[in-house]
DNA sequence: CGCGTGACAGACT
DNA sequence: GAGTCTGCCACGC
């Protein structure tokens, strides 16, 4: 029941500060969590924050703005169609003008 | 304790 | 420039 790894802690504070309207990289969130070296681990946590309502990972994409995530969502389109519902322009699963919807974390500290 | 794996990223061909 | 491969670390069995 929830047992809240540190490690998947922090992944889940620095997606959820991602305010309305903007998205980050795995690489970039890895990095703010002192572990850049663990992007895929970033996106391993991700898989279960996507289960979680407060923890936005549709705003999380890969380092090319593309949805690589959406098909571990419930629809398969339910990604991008929040993502537009935030006002970002999405095409072919990739996020367009995404260093403009770019949103830099802060740097969490152990 | 060891193997397999994963929503990435960088390096290499 | 595009496709392929390895590295990386944490989690599950």
């Amino acid at each position: 029941m929830a047992k809240n790894d540190n490690f998947f802690e922090k992944v889940y504070q620095v997606t959820r500060n991602i305010p309305y309207g903007k998205v980050t990289t795995y690489g970039t969130i890895a990095k703010a969590i002192g572990s850049a070296k663990s992007a895929r681990m970033v996106g391993y946590a991700m898989n279960n924050a996507a289960n979680l309502e407060d923890v936005p990972a549709h705003r999380v994409v890969n380092r090319n703005g593309i949805l690589t995530g959406k098909h571990h969502f419930s629809g398969t389109n339910l990604m991008q169609q929040l993502l537009e519902s935030e006002g970002i322009e999405v095409r072919n699963n990739t996020v367009q003008d995404f260093e403009k919807h770019f949103w830099k974390p802060p740097i969490l500290e152990d």
